[in-house]
RNA sequence: CGGGGAGUGGCGCAGCCUGGUAGCGCACCACGUUUGGGACGUGGGGGUCGCAGGUUCGAAUCCUGUCUCCCCGACCA
């Protein structure tokens, strides 16, 4: 019979299915990944997500390294002046930015901005950094925070301080950083697909909804298993509008002196929030292996007996040089352990005990179908990371389904309103590109064009507000 | 900013209407029995009820003010 405890457990941690934003939050605090400050919406990230954010850090850092980027770090804090030198950028950005206004208890003369991001920060060094054509491509990251004030905040979702990169590149011609800015999105495409397993739909924002001060901006959105969408990554073209606002020029071969072109692209710790959502179930979070804190807990039953401390002590030393592995030699009973690292989403849970030492076997168990095998000891470790491989693979796999199965056609405003109730998710309806149509749907039904996806394909149609022709369809959606 | 709700051990809550200085579940500690899907028993520790003021012999409870948080809406890269 169920014990209090295990109903209290049930009842505690409500069900994915019931409710997802409930789900969320549970999960997000019981499973030791993030608290919120006393301050309204600033995150504390425990030690064990921020493991998961580190470990996807370094998957991403190794994707800049091999398209030729090096890391680097700006200032936190800006004079007002800086901040306001692109006018679309102060703009898009004045209803969220901090600012110190006193310093060592004296009001200063300009108050100082501190950074929504850091364009306007790096491009004051670009300026200055920048002289001839043989100094460009100008390729850098940075691994920072920034803070943006923010009325309603969800963990790692929206937080007023977020961890994230933001890369920053100056280019000799357009084309160069057009080229930049594409190659960036697809390396967030890929990290995002094959790292994180969450299937994602590449494609340029429109007008309403680029970033501030950008020419142009795409993007890669996700699907919540909610039907709403999630914005996982961008990357922005500014042409020169950057150059031109902070002066930044070289002398080109031919003698002319030119304004480069900048991009800048950034992804942050939002991702982990989508993480969490695509892939968890009712026990809880699952980690795709590849950025998985811990990948495998070995527990052990009945640890108090010798011969089984030392054959999980054994075991745990032959996986840590290949894989994130923890023991837990807790003081719980099995069932306990079992449950907890579930609800952390460690993709494989190798149990080992008397009968095993016996035998001198272990069980394996795959935390998202809970399929167990019983093994000889030896070999262990390549069992368990073809169970890895195949878990990632299947995660993906059911992300995608059950995406697919979630994005519909609409060829009506009243079928894009429908879809929206009856099964929210991506609606690709045709649009006619006017800002006026958009505002509109967004206006009737909450529901956002999250992006001109690059592989549509081409499709004559009409507008399903205005009825003016279309040539493809573009991607609805509520989005977080 | 508009509407609604809530502040009581670490967490979740009851008590408030009908004032008499605090209780339950989980968690925590000790001992014992347990351990292959969130174990059980016994014994413990921990709060003065968001904050300020008022009424009263006496306030978690009544009154006034204030702060904070949550939900819905608005806003939001």
């Amino acid at each position: 019979m169920a014990s209090t405890a295990q109903q209290g457990f049930v009842a505690e941690l409500t069900r994915k299915s019931v409710d997802l934003s409930r789900w969320y939050t549970e999960v997000v605090q019981k499973a030791e990944l993030a608290d919120y400050w006393q301050i309204h919406g600033f995150q504390i990230v425990r030690p064990y997500g921020y493991a998961l954010w580190e470990n996807m850090q370094a998957r991403l850092d190794r994707r800049f390294k091999r398209t030729g980027h090096k890391n680097a770090y700006f200032p936190l804090l800006m004079p007002e002046a800086l901040l306001s030198k692109e006018a679309e950028h102060v703009e898009g950005f004045a209803p969220e930015v901090f600012w110190v206004t006193r310093a060592g208890g004296e009001e200063l003369s300009e108050r100082l901005a501190i950074r929504p991001t850091s364009e306007a920060i790096i491009m004051t060094m670009y300026a200055k950094w920048i002289d001839s054509w043989r100094d460009l491509p100008v390729l850098i990251n940075q691994w920072n925070s920034v803070l943006r004030n923010e009325k309603t905040t969800r963990f790692f979702l929206r937080t007023a301080e977020f961890l994230w990169q933001e890369g920053h590149t100056a280019h000799r011609d357009e084309v160069e950083a057009r080229e930049e800015t594409m190659r960036m999105l697809e390396v967030y495409r890929a990290f995002v697909e094959e790292d994180l397993a969450i299937p994602v739909i590449a494609g340029r924002k429109s007008d309403a909804e680029k970033f501030a001060g950008a020419q142009e901006t795409y993007t890669i959105e996700a699907l919540m298993p909610d039907g709403q969408a999630l914005q996982s990554g961008t990357s922005h073209f500014f042409g020169d509008n950057f150059a031109r606002a902070f002066n930044i020029t070289f002398q080109d071969q031919d003698g002319q002196r030119k304004h480069v072109h900048t991009t800048s692209w950034g992804l942050s710790w939002r991702t982990l929030g989508a993480l969490i959502m695509v892939h968890g179930d009712d026990s809880g979070l699952i980690m795709p292996p590849r950025v998985a804190p811990t990948q495998v807990v070995v527990v052990p039953i009945r640890a108090d007996d010798p011969t089984v401390k030392e054959a999980a002590d054994r075991l745990v030393a032959s996986l840590d040089e290949r894989f994130r592995v923890e023991a837990d030699f807790s003081d719980h009973s099995p069932g306990w352990k079992f449950n907890e690292w579930e609800m952390r989403g460690v993709p494989v849970r190798v149990e080992i005990g008397p009968r095993d030492v016996k035998n001198n076997q272990c069980v394996l168990v795959r935390r998202d179908n809970r399929e167990r095998q019983t093994l000889p000891l030896d070999g262990v470790a390549d069992a368990i990371q073809s169970t890895l491989d195949a878990l990632q693979a299947a995660l993906f796999e059911r992300a995608r389904q059950d995406r697919d199965a979630r994005t519909t056609h609409a060829d009506s405003f009243d079928e894009l309103a429908g879809a929206l109730k009856e099964r929210p998710g991506f609606i690709r309806a045709h649009w006619c590109g006017s800002p006026t149509c958009e505002a509109r749907v967004k206006a009737d039904t909450g529901a956002t064009i999250r992006c001109i996806p690059l592989d549509a394909p081409a499709e004559d149609g009409r507008c399903i507000v205005d009825g003016r022709p279309s040539r493809k369809r573009v991607l609805f959606a509520r989005a977080y």
